[in-house]
DNA sequence: CTGAAAGCGCTAACAG
DNA sequence: CTGTTAGCGCTTTCAG
């Protein structure tokens, strides 16, 4: 039970550590007898290397992380199975770290690199902005995927020195975010609220409200800061009850809201069981739209109308890019990857006479 | 940006490495002013401690390991959540770990409890059996949480030399199961299909597939294999599109079907989805229970009847009992919890004229 | 209070 | 092919 250690396992064969080391890392150099022999001593004492030491010990590692905030967002979830892949593809290993809501992601990443010699860092979810001299730090390259589009953060960051130059992945969320009020303005509604996150902070939120907005004001639709619900409780602000309790205020507040325009799909879906306890109906009564293209959404009832993320092609180019800018192939860019408008069983028509709603 | 030491920061400070690393722990023996100043230094530096070196020099750690198999189910991801908080109330550190399906759980557990100290591990979902040797060379209490009940477990074990005493947290899957099933039963349902997983090796869904054959034989029901479906498919078996086809494909073969039990309520959101694709009302037409209780069964529409498992309690449990092992207040046990059926809006009558159906 | 020095367990030259 | 040896970066005695 005493922490078996190389150098037991070398003694009890009666060989060197290095000979050791060799047929545990597949050292072409080895006499196969002598590695038989050493793996099977291995086997019946169970003997693990410390890793800690190997990781100490070794300069090179060829492994990328993947920072993850926001771990339940099925969103995040599907992300990391595709980048896995292909992460793998490429004869990589991937790093998965859980970061918490309190914690810095750049920080983490930072310890990381240093402890298991990265080659690259994938941020996924998270902050928004952050601190230029940390990001420089990490000293590997980096990109930033499906945290809002960079040109719109560029802009939080003119205010300190320079731009900043990060890679960076995403859909161009207000331009999303418009088509979809877009869709719901075309479908005859008008008084449509917004159930969003991250009003006075960067975030998405605020991209996908700046969308919501200028589609209003394309249409000559007033913007209404009461339609505007802002979710801020519970350890992650994207759930389902989150939603649910926005999209019951917000009907009680306004009854005559025919259409309800959430940032999240976990969002929506938890808009949509307030809007069934109110009595009403999706869509006759209130038509919600969602964003990210869940799979939930496609198994709830009604199917979810939705913007779609293509989560399988932004992995692709996170990684793409990721593995160019290691290889020295191409500096930090910022791609923006489009987003699609899915529509399904949750919205229809805005058109209606008044009585007919409450039936 | 090439890797900077601990001794780096010495020499920019003109003092000695320990002098630093002091600093760097909040040793307490240290001139507050010498402190002061190094800390600076390291600000400014951005430097960062290589973890690896620090694991590979520390016998202790204050840390329990997390390893959970399927990540992307929801009842973990809450699960997880619960145990971190109450992990750190002991002031212990949670390393969680994603277990990919094809992963050795022990394994990686092995290597983290060397490479990290660990004074314990909770195993979260993943294998119904393992390797007692492997257990064994572990050297830290571990305990395996809503895996199965372990008397069933033992079963498994007995063909090998002695029964497993392993720690164990779950509920009586059959019982709960069986119970579920009656309440179908009792509803008048008679031609009720399951929907599970892993039928041919020792798991959960073997224990919940035994509580709905003893529920259906209490009552004199038919036991009939055809109204079994076993998913199988894709990275993880417990997902919404198993549970779609699996719905599905029994459908089409047994119309006379009224209700399903799901040993999931992943599996049981996906079933929903088919049954509305039939043209079918739930629970008019056909019933559902699902397992497990997550919140997306509480937000479904219809909101879902399901077996929940007392996951705040389990969690509790665990690092209850996993510190009472840690710290030689105990033994290993088994500690069963109760199930609780949950009765929402996707169960009802059973009883209805033949022409009703498909209406 | 502080510095020097001895490893933690492993890998990778280097010299047989 | 194999053993010896020098560290990887840090913590921790042990003397000052």
């Amino acid at each position: 039970m005493a922490a078996t250690t190389i150098k037991d396992i070398a003694k009890r064969c009666g060989v060197g550590v290095s000979t050791v080391s060799r047929a545990l890392n597949n050292h072409p150099d080895i006499n196969p007898e002598t590695r038989e022999k050493i793996m099977k001593v291995i086997q019946e004492t169970g003997f693990v290397p410390n890793d800690s030491a190997r990781y100490l010990k070794r300069s090179e590692s060829n492994s990328i992380a993947l920072m993850v905030k926001g771990i339940s967002n099925p969103f995040f979830t599907k992300m990391i199975r595709v980048i896995e892949s292909f992460v793998q593809e490429r004869g990589y290993t991937t790093i998965l770290r859980h970061v918490d809501t309190g914690e810095d992601e750049v920080l983490s990443a930072q310890s990381l690199v240093k402890e298991r010699r990265l080659k690259g860092i994938v941020f996924l979810g998270g902050n928004f902005i952050h601190d230029e001299n940390a990001l420089r730090q990490l000293g590997v390259p980096y990109i930033f995927s499906t945290i809002g589009n960079l040109e719109e953060r560029a802009n939080y960051v003119e205010n300190g020195h320079k731009k900043v130059m990060a890679a960076n992945i995403a859909v161009d969320d207000v331009d999303a975010s418009r088509k979809a009020v877009e869709y719901l303005i075309s479908l005859g509604h008008s008084n449509i609220g917004i159930i969003t996150e991250g009003l006075h902070v960067p975030s998405v939120g605020q991209l996908r409200l700046k969308g919501y907005r200028e589609a209003l004001e394309a249409h000559k639709l007033p913007y209404r800061e009461d339609y505007i619900y802002e979710v801020n409780e519970g350890v992650e602000h994207y759930s389902m009850p989150n939603g649910y309790k926005a999209a019951n205020e917000l009907l009680r507040r306004h009854p005559d809201l025919t259409a309800l325009f959430c940032i999240s799909d976990v969002l929506a879906i938890g808009a949509c069981r307030a809007i069934a306890q109110h009595g009403l109906r999706i869509p006759e009564d209130v038509s919600v739209v969602g964003y990210d293209g869940i799979e939930e959404g496609e198994y709830y009832i009604p199917r979810l109308t939705t913007v779609r993320q293509p989560f399988r092609e932004m992995a692709e180019a996170t990684i793409q890019l990721l593995f160019d800018m290691i290889d020295k192939k191409c500096r930090p860019q910022n791609i923006i990857m489009p987003a699609e408008l899915v529509v399904r069983e949750s919205t229809g028509s805005g058109y209606r006479p008044e009585q007919q709603k409450k039936l």
